[in-house]
DNA sequence: GCATAATGCATAGCCAAGCTATGTATATAA
DNA sequence: TTATATACATAGCTTGGCTATGCATTATGC
């Protein structure tokens, strides 16, 4: 029976994720407006997510940022311009090589980032604060696996980091 | 135990419920950057946006339309004067208000739409396509979750009509 | 019916996030 | 040493965001 099970379900998902795919990107898109809206926030994603990816990194290369983050080097430049004038990261002289920057989120950047997550809580929390608890365990189990998938470097082929 | 297990998770959503949506509205901008990137799209996500809006409610006014969108009205027009110089759109006028305009979405419009849905969709396969069943179960029923809360009009409070 | 207020959209102006192309300095390879 | 590659900055452009304002139409109040 599990092997039945097994042989099923590998069809099901050939089927049904790229339907999948297409509303879950759209959705994802309506979040983030809905985010942005609700907070008032503003800061820009860009900002918010750059601030994100230094936090669990820690001190990264700019053009290691915009890989992580999946922008142009020129843009993540700019978006650094811009932290770096408010104090929410500071450039960081990479001794190995003369020609890059390490970058790293300073307190006040930290402290930034704290304060807009906490904003973002209170403001969406009115939108799903009656979700039956399995609801909640799908949130909680999709959002895991989505940061696991869009990581960097996780793509089964190479076609990732081409 | 059934009573015992629904006063357990108010609870449990109470506390987790804010660190969740930080985590989610993070990943889910990540998403679409991935999306954004790996489509190579020469349109933004605020364009596909706007077509799975009309696809969804059919002719709207332009108005109405920067409501469902989450943007502010000169933003949607402006995105709507774009879309109607590629035929993505017409404007048909509402023949009960002197000042307003119906936006509808095209043929071309849909295809356009359907063919970044595929496009997406070959480009972000490879990230998911070895997912467990319970896995995709979780993707599929967090995206219809998302859909319901992210859509205008659903708040518990009248604050999303503020 | 007329005056006033409200509404729907367009325009104006600004900013930031995206991009590709190009330039400059440094590091690596031959 | 020279040629090539790499890391980041600059330049220029476009689009999506915003608020403020303008104009025409509609709704409301008297």
């Amino acid at each position: 029976m599990l092997t039945v099970d097994q042989k099923a379900e590998p069809g099901v998902s050939a089927e049904q994720l790229p339907l999948l795919l297409g509303d879950l990107v759209t959705v994802a898109n309506r979040l983030t407006r809905l985010a942005a809206q609700s907070t008032e926030s503003a800061e820009s994603p860009a900002v918010w997510r750059t601030l994100s990816t230094l936090v669990s990194l820690g001190p990264v290369r700019l053009g290691e940022l915009a890989r992580q983050s999946r922008v142009s080097q020129p843009t993540m430049t700019k978006i650094i311009r811009n932290l770096d004038q408010v104090d929410w990261v500071k450039r960081i002289v990479d001794v190995d090589d003369g020609r890059a920057w390490q970058i790293a989120i300073t307190p006040k950047g930290e402290k930034a980032l704290h304060d807009w997550r906490d904003t973002l809580a209170e403001a969406l929390v009115p939108h799903f604060s009656d979700l039956a608890a399995d609801e909640l365990e799908h949130l909680i189990e999709a959002t895991r696996i989505l940061q696991q998938r869009v990581a960097v470097g996780t793509l089964l082929s190479k076609r990732d980091d081409a």
